[in-house]
DNA sequence: TGCGCAATAGTACGGGTGTACCATGGGCTC
DNA sequence: GAGCCCATGGTACACCCGTACTATTGCGCA
């Protein structure tokens, strides 16, 4: 909880492990009147760290970092008694990141190519309690899992057989027929509208249905 | 060509689509002696058009962009009768990409997590006529091939599979045998390590040995 | 209670895939 | 010219895959 009088400054916390982005996004927002930039963390850990000392009111919040991503910052910020409203942030648009992100707990959600002005309606938007996705993000949120439309079972089928491993493989490790497996990977196929296992597989990585670790 | 005693400042230009991206650089830059950035364009085309105009030193491209990408940007630049050392920028380290652009005359490479100093330090690099790449990549680019070890014809056919088609379609499509075309496909998975043409696919994206275009 | 859906298992069949070979010709280098 | 790699084409064989069905079970929702 915090005053809410005496101030009307919204208090915002950049997590970038990327100096360029801590600069970029410090010069766009410390100079703008209602916002008040404390500071600037390279880490999810520094940003806890930090959080533990200063209130917060806004979390700029880079998805991709290395040792501790934003998803583990996210859960981990759910443990605080007062979290802070979190703006994702990333670079390119990847659905499964989002909606991860939005699982975890993220109110709003910007490309880092958005405008100083976006940028700033976002943050009043969520510091007022309500949500900020770009149109076709909200919208796709929504849709994601009918545009894909696959079922847990599938997605596991699909992230075994991208791994290589045969119907008899994978029926083997979910100890359910080839017969099922194979069953499932028709429906697979159909539901995204491709030819085979293989290409399945390249459009469920496009699609960011299934997430490539490296 | 350039006055040559008249001037000590590297004249630098920023191109990228990212407004965070191009702030955050000419923060970090602009103040810096014996630098001076002359400008910050966010597409390709704006760029060549202010290098008609003025005389750039060191380019610092952004390879992902709408439109007009860094490549693009790079060959175009080729075509200028002076044109100037370009460090290449990218948010993350994909092999295809970094190798792409050596090959359309990029000089330098940084990762956009990359601290002021070491930009800095590229940059007089270039300016100097050397190359920059952070060691780890500099080994890489010379690797990468033998790592993949796939020939031209290989990564054609490479990347055929991985749309789904099928071995006969992959050799009416090239107007060779489908033998030959599944001999192909044989070096192509021992030559990863893989176990068939979906692992093939997917590890194949992971390495950056192909690009998903979305 | 009944309907729909997900997950399961199966059969039948045609065609695709992967492996292990062998063989030839073109181009490049030593 | 010999040696090497690349691309090409082929045979034989075992196995995998994709499609088209059918069918059963269990869960949840109306």
């Amino acid at each position: 909880m915090e005053e809410s009088t005496a101030r009307a400054n919204i208090r915002l916390l950049i997590v970038d492990d990327h100096p360029v982005v801590r600069v970029g996004l410090s010069s766009m927002l410390r100079k703008q009147p209602g916002l008040s930039v404390i500071g600037a963390a390279h880490s999810g850990a520094e940003a806890l760290a930090l959080l533990t000392q200063t209130a917060v009111d806004v979390l700029l919040l880079d998805l991709r970092m290395p040792k501790m991503s934003g998803i583990d910052t996210l859960h981990a910020l759910r443990q605080l008694p007062d979290p802070p409203h979190v703006i994702v942030l990333s670079s390119f648009e990847f659905e499964e990141e989002i909606y991860q992100a939005v699982e975890a707990g993220a109110v709003g959600y910007l490309l880092k190519d958005t405008s100083r002005t976006e940028i700033i309606r976002a943050i009043y938007a969520v510091q007022a309690g309500k949500t900020y996705f770009p149109q076709r993000i909200a919208a796709s949120l929504e849709e994601r899992k009918l545009r894909s439309g696959l079922t847990p079972r599938e997605l596991e089928i699909l992230e075994m057989l991208s791994k290589g491993l045969t119907n008899k493989e994978i029926a083997r490790g979910l100890a359910i027929s080839q017969y099922t497996v194979r069953n499932h990977i028709n429906r697979i196929t159909n539901k995204l509208g491709v030819s085979d296992r293989t290409e399945a597989a390249t459009v469920a990585i496009q699609q960011g249905i299934l997430i490539v670790s490296r």
